[in-house]
RNA sequence: CGGGGUGUAGCGCAGCUGGUAGCGCGCUUGGUUCGGGACCAAGAGGCCCGGAGUUCAAAUCUCCGCACUCCGACCA
C-alpha cells in the first residue's frame, strides 16, 4: 500500500524531516538555488503549482471588487521612514540600492519588503472624494528581505505572492474587509489547499509592524510544528494620517481613509509539502495539481496499447482535466514512482489487459488504492477519483490537526505536552507580552493566535495565575 | 547573528599518512526488455567552491573568504 517506500532518493521523514523536505524541493523539481544566498529558482513545474494558486486567489479576490495593480520595486528611504513602525519592523531586513550605474544615489532606494508605503503614497496623490471609496488594490510581485537564515519556500530572501491594499471611507467596512479576506484565505487553505486552518487574531507582540490588529490562518504540518498561513491586516486611519492621504467626506470635510492589507505568499507551497507530502514524495491537491492525471502505457510496445493510451489522454483532457501520458521508454516501475515523487493525484494505468476489458487502472496518490475504471464512465468516474483524493487528503490534515490540540493549565504542562506530542497547545492567558514571553523562554513556544472560537478552559492565566481573558493557541512555528 | 556539519562530473559519494582524479546513479548512441525504479555494449562529461600560503609537487597540509545545510535568536 501507499505506506511501503518506493522512492529512494528521499529520506524518510520520520529520519529527518528537514532533510525530507529539502529532498522533496529538489527531487520533485520544484525548486533550485539561485546565485545570491537565499534567492531560488522556481522551476517550471514549481511555478505551475504557483500559477494554479494565483489563477484561483486571483478569481476569488476579483469576485469582490479587488483590481490589480503594479508597484514599483524601489522605495525612496524618505518615503519609507514616514511611518515609524513599519520601518523599525523591516528595518533589519531592508535591501538598498545606493549606486545608479556608477553614480552614487543621492538618497539610496530600499528593495520593497512591502508596499504599504508606496500604496498610501500613491493614494495621497490620486484621492479627492468618498465617491472614489473603496480602493480595493492588489498586486501579484516579489519582495525582498534580507532574512539571515533562509529555506525553499518557507524563508528565503525574495519570495513571491500577492499584496492586497484597500482603503475605505468607514473604520467598519475596512473591518470587514479584513474578515473578508481572512476568510478568503482560509477557504482557500481548506478547500484548494486541502488544510484545515485555525483562524484567530495575532497578539501585539506578533502582529504587523504598524498594524491595530493582525487575524491569521495557521496551519499544522506533519511534524506537528506550526506554519503561519496567510494574514490580514486592519490599519485603522494610522497610515493614511502618516502620509497625508485625505478625501473630501459627505460632510465636505476632509477626512482620512481606513485601511486593511492581506497577503498570501510561495510559503503556501511549502505548507502543502509539510500538510500533505510523504516518504514517496510530494502530494498534490488535486486542485493545484499542473498534472492531474498521468497515463502510464503498460507494454506499449504491444500493438494497440499507444494508440489507446493516446486515446485515453485525448478523453480525459476532453473533461477539462489537466492530464499527461508519458510515452517515454522509461519502465513501468520508473514512471511510477517518477510521478509518485512529483505529487501528481491520479494515474491511470492502461495495458493489454486493461484494453481487452475495457477498462484501466486508477491509482490515488493519497492512499495507494486501485480502483478498475470503465473506459466508458470515465466522464463520471476521473473527476469523482479526484474529489476523493482532495478530500482524502483533508480529513487526513484534519485529523492530524485534531489529534495534536491539547488543553494546558501550566506552563509546565504545555511545555510537556508540546515535548510529548508537538502540535497546538491551547490555555487561558492574562493578555500580557510578558507571559508570552515566559513561554518562549521556559516552554519554547511562541503564541500562534487568539482562536476566533473560544473555548473556556478556566479562569486564570496559565503563565502567571492572573485572571484571564483569552483562549490562546501556542505552538513552535517555522 | 551565534553554534555544528558539508563543498570533488548533473545527483549521491570515495580519494584527505601530499605525486593533476575514481565509483554508483543519471546523460548520449545502438540493441534486448517492459503489469512497480530492467539489462548489455560503446561513449560524453571535472580550474577537485574561491583566494593566499607551505612544498620540487596541493583535491589532500595551513590561514582567509564564499556558499549550502542543520540547531538556536529574528521574521511571511
Amino acid at each position: 500500500m501507499a505506506k511501503e517506500k518506493k522512492v529512494e532518493q528521499i529520506t524518510d521523514m520520520e529520519t529527518d524531516f528537514a532533510q525530507w523536505y529539502t529532498d522533496i524541493c529538489r527531487k520533485a523539481e520544484l525548486v533550485e538555488y539561485a546565485s545570491v544566498k537565499g534567492f531560488t529558482i522556481l522551476r517550471p513545474y514549481g511555478y505551475a503549482i504557483w500559477e494554479n494558486m494565483q489563477n484561483i486567489m486571483d478569481a476569488e479576490f476579483k469576485k469582490t471588487g479587488h483590481v490589480n495593480v503594479a508597484m514599483p520595486v524601489l522605495i525612496p528611504e524618505s518615503l519609507l521612514k514616514k511611518e515609524g513602525e513599519l520601518v523599525n519592523g523591516f528595518a533589519p531586513e531592508v535591501a538598498w540600492v545606493t549606486m545608479g550605474g556608477s553614480e552614487q544615489l543621492e538618497e539610496r532606494l530600499a528593495f520593497r519588503p512591502t508596499s504599504e508605503t508606496m500604496f498610501c503614497d500613491h493614494w495621497s496623490r490620486v484621492l479627492h472624494s468618498y465617491r472614489e471609496l473603496p480602493m480595493l488594490y492588489n498586486q501579484w510581485c516579489s519582495v525582498i528581505r534580507w532574512e539571515k537564515t533562509t529555506r525553499p519556500f518557507l524563508r528565503s530572501r525574495e519570495f513571491w505572492w500577492q499584496e492586497g491594499h484597500t482603503i475605505h471611507e468607514t473604520a467598519e467596512e475596512a473591518q470587514h474587509e479584513t474578515e473578508q479576506q481572512l476568510n478568503c484565505y482560509a477557504d482557500f487553505f481548506e478547500k484548494v489547499l486541502a488544510i484545515p486552518v485555525v483562524r484567530g487574531r495575532k497578539t501585539d507582540k506578533e502582529k504587523f509592524a504598524g498594524a491595530e490588529a493582525t487575524y491569521t490562518v495557521e496551519c499544522l504540518m506533519k511534524d506537528h510544528k506550526a506554519l503561519q498561513g496567510a494574514t490580514s491586516h486592519y490599519f485603522g486611519d494610522k497610515f493614511s494620517r502618516a502620509y497625508d492621504v485625505t478625501f473630501t467626506g459627505r460632510d465636505n470635510k476632509l477626512q482620512y481613509p481606513f485601511q486593511t492589507s492581506w497577503g498570501s505568499t510561495t510559503r503556501m507551497i511549502g505548507a502543502v509539502i509539510m500538510a500533505h507530502g510523504d516518504n514517496n514524495g510530494l502530494v498534490l491537491p488535486p486542485k493545484i495539481a499542473p498534472i492531474q492525471v498521468v497515463i502510464v502505457p503498460v507494454a506499449a510496445h504491444k500493438p494497440g496499447v499507444t494508440e489507446k493510451a493516446q486515446e485515453l489522454l485525448e478523453k480525459v483532457s476532453a473533461l477539462g482535466i489537466r492530464a499527461r501520458a508519458d510515452f517515454s521508454d522509461n519502465s513501468l516501475g520508473w514512471k511510477c514512482a517518477q510521478y509518485e515523487m512529483k505529487g501528481v493525484p491520479l494515474r491511470l494505468e492502461l495495458g493489454p489487459r486493461d484494453i481487452e476489458n475495457n477498462s484501466c487502472v486508477a491509482v490515488r496518490r493519497d492512499n495507494g488504492a486501485k480502483t478498475t475504471v470503465s473506459l466508458d464512465e470515465l466522464a463520471e468516474q476521473i473527476p469523482a477519483l479526484l474529489d476523493a483524493v482532495q478530500q482524502g487528503l483533508y480529513d487526513a490534515a484534519l485529523e492530524n490537526l485534531e489529534k495534536h490540540i491539547f488543553a494546558a493549565s501550566s506552563v509546565e504542562e504545555a511545555k510537556q505536552l508540546q515535548a510529548e506530542h508537538g502540535g497546538f497547545i491551547k490555555t487561558m492567558w492574562c493578555g500580557e507580552e510578558a507571559c508570552e514571553l515566559k513561554m518562549k523562554e521556559e516552554a519554547g513556544m511562541s503564541s500562534r493566535c487568539i482562536p476566533f472560537r473560544q473555548e473556556k478552559l478556566g479562569e486564570t492565566c496559565a503563565c502567571c495565575g492572573k485572571p484571564a481573558r483569552h483562549m490562546i493557541y501556542w505552538g513552535i512555528a517555522y
